[in-house]
DNA sequence: ACAGGCTTGTAACGGTTGTTACAGGAATTG
DNA sequence: CAATTCCTGTAACAACCGTTACAAGCCTGT
């Protein structure tokens, strides 16, 4: 039927073998997370490793001292190599996960992670290939920090948050983005004002619109 | 016979099952390599997985203007978790490999890698294991960067190479130690002048020696 | 409309880091 | 030993960032 959403598990039939997909259908277990939810937070252990069926999470790193630094987003079809961590290694986890939009996640049980690597080439494929790709996210925010100054990195937030939201105009307090950025309110408001100034972008309140010169 | 070097298989007799020590003799390479050398290089491929028998490994990120960035050390029975994205992904790099010390490397063919994964429990729980220690080792690099002032990150980097290298007495020069830091060789001269005045270490040419109340 | 709370703008200041420049030591080479 | 090159010490300055403080604006509920 034109319109319908897709069966939660379509995604996943592109990706894995039917075995596998009828696995996942019968043993794992569907979670829905509003906006904003925490679903794994620091020194947290975790049984179920969660693919994600619709939604945004956003992956962060959070210091001794409360400091946030956001790593990475996880989108449509991935899953987070972190879990992966601390399911298999049965470590408590050092990042924290939050839903960055409402979501839907299957949550695989941790058991039936190791058979499957060996029983499903498709699964062994899909777990390395996360945990690659996350890699080189990594290395990306490594870059960020370590080399970049802070009006560049903003820019770069700026527009993945666009790209992620699909959307140019941002709902965003200052402090929530020196939050991600882990800095301060202040910085990020000077630098948001010399942006617009740049014609880079609108500041409202609550809310920042993109323009195409960014 | 005591004090004879072990055979180089016998480090991994512990983590592998016979039959796979035995195909590893069979159809690995044994590589030498000098302090110094670049095994690996941004931008290539290997078509080869390097299983660390003696020496260290300094892994490291080299920015596009140049900067160069210390990771992380592979250490003796490890791996490095990013050949195996380089491998599989059939990427290039994103890293620089090069021997902190002479090492002997195990060289595994890439082709092997995928089949062993299926039929030894004991290199897939290996692999699993390397590329989730790595990300440990990622995050705390993150946080270094992310979180701490230089002078705290410059005490970290020499503490830990004492660890690496086993001596409190380090062969540096304050320009090696600004490169692996990704900063400035003055900067780093005005930090060790400052520690040695607090009594944490000594300043000698080409060397730094490092006192117990660093 | 008003109060109170959250959000943004701005100034002022200090600390850290990056940069350039130069001088003096140390090591190496011829 | 002299020349050269590499390494270290230091000064001086600028840029960037973190921090505090305060004013003004916006939003919400009453």
């Amino acid at each position: 039927m034109i319109g319908q959403p897709l069966n939660y598990l379509d995604r996943f039939a592109e990706l894995f073998e039917p075995a596998l997909v009828a696995e996942l259908e019968e043993k794992s277990m569907l979670m829905e997370v509003k906006s904003g939810d925490t679903m794994l937070n620091i020194g947290q252990t975790i049984r179920a490793v969660p693919l994600l069926i619709s939604g945004t999470i956003k992956v962060s790193r959070i210091n001794d001292e409360g400091q946030e630094l956001l790593l990475y987003y996880v989108k449509e079809g991935e899953s987070c190599a972190m879990t992966f961590n601390c399911c298999i290694l049965s470590q408590t986890s050092v990042i924290k996960g939050s839903a960055e939009e409402d979501s839907v996640l299957l949550c695989v049980p941790v058991a039936l992670m190791e058979g499957w690597m060996v029983k499903y080439p498709s699964w062994k494929k899909y777990v390395m290939t996360t945990m690659l790709n996350r890699f080189t996210e990594m290395i990306k925010c490594i870059d960020e920090v370590a080399f970049k100054k802070l009006d560049e990195r903003l820019i770069n937030y700026l527009k993945e948050k666009a790209k992620v939201t699909g959307s140019s105009v941002l709902n965003l307090t200052h402090q929530q983005i020196g939050d991600e950025l882990g800095t301060n309110r202040v910085v990020i408001s000077r630098l948001l004002k010399k942006l617009e100034n740049d014609k880079k972008l609108l500041i409202y309140n609550k809310q920042i619109k993109l323009l195409k010169d960014l």
